[in-house]
DNA sequence: TTTTCACTTTAGAATAATTATAAACTAGAA
DNA sequence: TTCTAGTTTATAATTATTCTAAAGTGAAAA
């Protein structure tokens, strides 16, 4: 993804193209693969990768105006933080508890033959499959 | 289930019988149907049902207990408190965030048809099912 | 271009969930 | 009854995250 195009997905969603947004935007979506992260791993990714230092509460923000624009999706995982995937398809997850590592399974690659119908006047809003792996 | 069985409960998974911990799995486990809580929901309950106080550490410290021992499992809910259910067999949850319940689903009641097999070396520990609902 | 101001960033304080600590207590074996 | 390892407790510590308020900045308007 170009700066060009980094811009214009920021402007797009209402945000400034700022230094930081930029700088943040370019780490998570210049990539073949999609990309699995902690607001703590980013900050140690980003503090190593750069010279200049963005504020942790900065980095906050940016990863949740960046979810609220649809850029990026949360992944629930066992376990006190939380994770966040640039796929922000329709999919689903491996998880290795081993190295706490996520893995993206395409929506395609699993099919639910029978689902119960949502209770009292609810809708199914969307559909989360969660495989643990063991050794 | 009677204060004998409680006692057998705990003893059965290494736990000693103790006043608190007898408390705590009679008010979690002397019901009809399952329960889902997070530690605070359940102090706040013990502390209304109760006379005496049961600590917050100790409610900490037994439910992860019981969950150690198999009588609890544990269910990650996007958010930042931990859910905990008293139905420990296989099954799949419905997730209202309106009013945020956890709403069981028997395991018989979702049928995957395909699944993806575990990558390098892994195997599959379990599948989750977590299905979000909206009005 | 300069001015202006709402939006941003920042460091640090505040909050919330959970875990650690260490002293007092207790179940149950001897 | 005595003894000891296991347990409870209040409180401190830790960790992830959010809040705050002051300083900085992008970009629209003059």
């Amino acid at each position: 993804m170009k700066k060009i195009d980094i811009f214009k997905k920021l402007r797009s969603s209402g945000l400034r193209p700022t230094k930081q947004r930029v700088e943040i935007a370019k780490f998570l979506f210049e990539r073949e693969k999609t990309f699995h992260f902690t607001v703590e791993s980013l900050n140690k990714l980003l503090t190593k990768k750069s010279a200049s230092k963005i504020a942790l509460a900065t980095i906050y923000n940016t990863v949740h105006a960046f979810k609220t624009a649809g850029h990026l999706s949360e992944v629930e995982v066992r376990g006190n933080k939380t994770y966040f995937d640039t796929n922000v398809s329709n999919h689903h997850h491996f998880y290795d508890s081993d190295t706490s590592e996520l893995i993206d399974i395409d929506a395609n690659d699993i099919i639910i033959q029978k689902i119960p119908k949502a209770p009292n006047g609810k809708k199914i809003k969307n559909v989360e499959v969660f495989i643990n792996l063991k050794n």
